[in-house]
DNA sequence: CAAATTGTTTAGCT
DNA sequence: CAGCTAAACAATTT
């Protein structure tokens, strides 16, 4: 799950602010017995992690990796919750995540400026903490937890055909200049990232994340597993910059959604 | 249906 | 100590 659905979590959460926990259960080995009739104080997210402050305070701290999701009031019925938390008004259902429980320093200590949902990011702050990794590949830069912390692979992917650049670009391959144009094409993309998911509209808009041709040259793209980080990238050996340099960073707008019948997204996560 | 996946931590090397 | 790799974790989709 990246950065953008745990904003999404915390929305859906909401609901939950204020009211005591009833009822506690899940195969989590954290103490979730101390969570019975506390109050939920506060929702964070921060990168791909949410936090719950209940009362207390008793902080713990949630990530739901490659495979985790959530539900709300609607159990699956076909594996256990890591952590269900029963309120007056609905139920919680985490499963296949990490759950942390005394996260109050966690908390403390995350460095907001470089979370691209969070108010507080900030550019020039981004693009000082991106001069101590000039040699590094975009690929991986970009996914950097402590430089764009909740960008995923989606965005990666997607970011990368958005400025016409190879994956296997180095950061110092680019002229300084231009790297605030990176971090916001990373933040940018986040938002819509989110506001797509809300439409469950997100596939639609892949342009080549987990597709096979180019939608604009119409070449077969790369599908490989590439840079120090050895995640998935998909791009256009033709469209995507071959000649390092030769070209101005520009960021293109995102290509307007095949009419086609693609079907809607019904992921939970 | 084998393969891939919206990811990270840690143990164990060199 | 830095830096790398493999392993572990876990569930659903195509």
């Amino acid at each position: 799950m990246e950065g953008p659905s745990l904003v999404i979590l915390k929305e859906e959460l909401q609901k939950f602010k204020g009211k005591k926990v009833l009822k506690v259960s899940g195969n989590t080995k954290q103490p979730k017995e101390t969570l019975l009739s506390r109050k939920l104080l506060r929702i964070d997210t921060w990168a791909k992690v949410i936090f719950l402050t209940f009362s207390g305070p008793i902080v713990t701290k949630t990530h739901f990796l490659l495979f985790g999701s959530y539900r709300i009031d609607d159990p699956k019925e076909t594996n256990n919750p890591r952590l269900e938390l029963e309120f007056p008004n609905g139920k919680v259902y985490f499963y296949s995540c990490s759950i942390l429980f005394g996260a109050d320093d966690y908390l403390e200590k995350v460095d907001r400026k470089v979370d691209v949902m969070a108010p507080e990011w900030d550019q020039k702050h981004v693009v000082k903490l991106m001069a101590t990794k000039q040699d590094s590949y975009l690929c991986d830069l970009f996914l950097d937890q402590n430089i764009f912390a909740g960008a995923g692979n989606i965005v990666k992917n997607e970011v990368l055909f958005n400025i016409r650049r190879h994956p296997l670009t180095r950061l110092s391959d680019i002229e300084k200049k231009d790297w605030s144009k990176l971090a916001k094409a990373v933040k940018d993309y986040c938002w819509n990232f989110y506001k797509w998911k809300k439409e469950y509209q997100l596939r639609k808009h892949w342009q080549v994340h987990r597709k096979v041709t180019c939608p604009l040259c119409e070449r077969k793209l790369i599908k490989k597993k590439i840079g120090k980080l050895q995640r998935m990238s998909y791009h256009c050996k033709h469209c995507q910059n071959p000649k390092l340099k030769l070209e101005k960073l520009k960021v293109y707008p995102v290509l307007p959604i095949e009419k086609n019948g693609i079907k809607e997204e019904r992921f939970d996560h």
